[in-house]
DNA sequence: ACAGTTTTGTACTGTCTAGTCAACAATAAT
DNA sequence: ATTATTGTTGACTAGACAGTACAAAACTGT
């Protein structure tokens, strides 16, 4: 009994997350938001609430695109390990230095703009980058059984340390370093777990 | 033959330094700014010209403030190589985590907020990545000297992953990721880096 | 003392922003 | 067909913002 909404929402939350991830919170006006949603501000506001509620879903439905079924899942297929962890990381330095529209993870862009002042956001955030962080510990614990790490490692430690080399090496493509720097400080990574064993 | 000036400019400029660095441009406003620097309207805009032009002289005043007599300094003095530099990452990771005003490096924040799609300010950041980049070349060459490490690792790679993790566990903070677990993901390369000789 | 010059303080401008509102449109149950 | 209910639309509001204009103030050389 009453009028059927001409948008689907989950489409529109991923336009959404698209712009977000893209531009960042403060940089994505409404009326960006909106074009990339294909909706007008009655709509928007009546089904999302606000800017902000839609940022905040917008960053977990990011977890769940990351995690389920895409690149991190990819960890445990191929040769699991070290390799795949390697792979992985090209896969982002390329993300990140090459020229699609969306580049690196959206957790930095949100961590850096808000730099942890938000608590909500901090908290999605912070959801977000747990699952990855296990998802990575998982392939280094395999890495460990397949003997390409020795079995004294703090297997979360290492974890925490992969990201932030992806993380770190993200920003300073940001900064300008050149790719192949990036590349190649990510593969002295590598290289030094192998020199472990 | 005029009414001199009542503030000090490069005091002034020190203050907006401060600002930038510890709220980043976009969120700084005019009034933000001009509250910091002790000054008014029509002495900022005789002075400094502009908000933006402000915020490229605070960037390049940044790296002469870290490179020269500055944290990076210290490189050189105590225990150089391997040492020095993780004394300098822990001190960086201590002011990351801690509840100083102002945290983690400028030029990350920077970065992020930018993105690289502003030619000025990747210039400047770029500018003072590299001298610090030389600086901990320096350092893990040194390291090399004294045999900390082995003399065929590259050091730009190395120099540059070193960075990386300092910026990747300085976002990584930002997130929300606990101190102590930093802290050991840090002292995990330098276990690596050790473990190599 | 006064002319010339620069700084200073403040009111103002135009623009951009997120969010509101009320008229109008489209459906489903009766 | 009527009515109740929800969705859509675009004009509107209120506030924040960077930057401007200009008069008053303060200083220096003569």
């Amino acid at each position: 009994m009453a009028r059927p909404r001409e948008f689907d929402e989950e489409q529109a939350l991923d336009r959404a997350m698209e712009v977000f991830w893209r531009k960042g919170y403060r940089n994505t006006s409404l009326d960006d938001l909106l074009e990339a949603m294909g909706i007008q501000r009655g709509s928007f506001y009546n089904t999302f609430g606000s800017k902000r509620k839609t940022y905040l879903r917008a960053l977990t439905r990011y977890s769940d695109f990351m995690t389920d079924g895409g690149p991190y899942s990819e960890l445990t297929q191929q040769e699991p390990g070290l390799p795949a962890l390697y792979a992985l990381l090209e896969k982002y330095l390329a993300s990140v230095t090459g020229d699609s529209l969306v580049k690196g993870c959206f957790f930095t862009h949100a961590s850096k703009e808000h730099r942890g002042s938000d608590p909500e956001v901090k908290q999605a955030v912070l959801a977000g980058v747990d699952r990855m962080q296990r998802l990575i510990k998982e392939s280094i614990e395999v890495a460990q059984e397949e003997g390409q790490l020795p079995p004294e490692v703090d297997t979360s430690s290492m974890a925490l340390l992969f990201m932030s080399v992806a993380w770190g090496l993200h920003v300073m493509a940001e900064a300008g370093v050149p790719r192949e720097d990036l590349m190649s400080a990510g593969a002295q990574l590598f290289a030094m777990s192998r020199s472990l064993t």
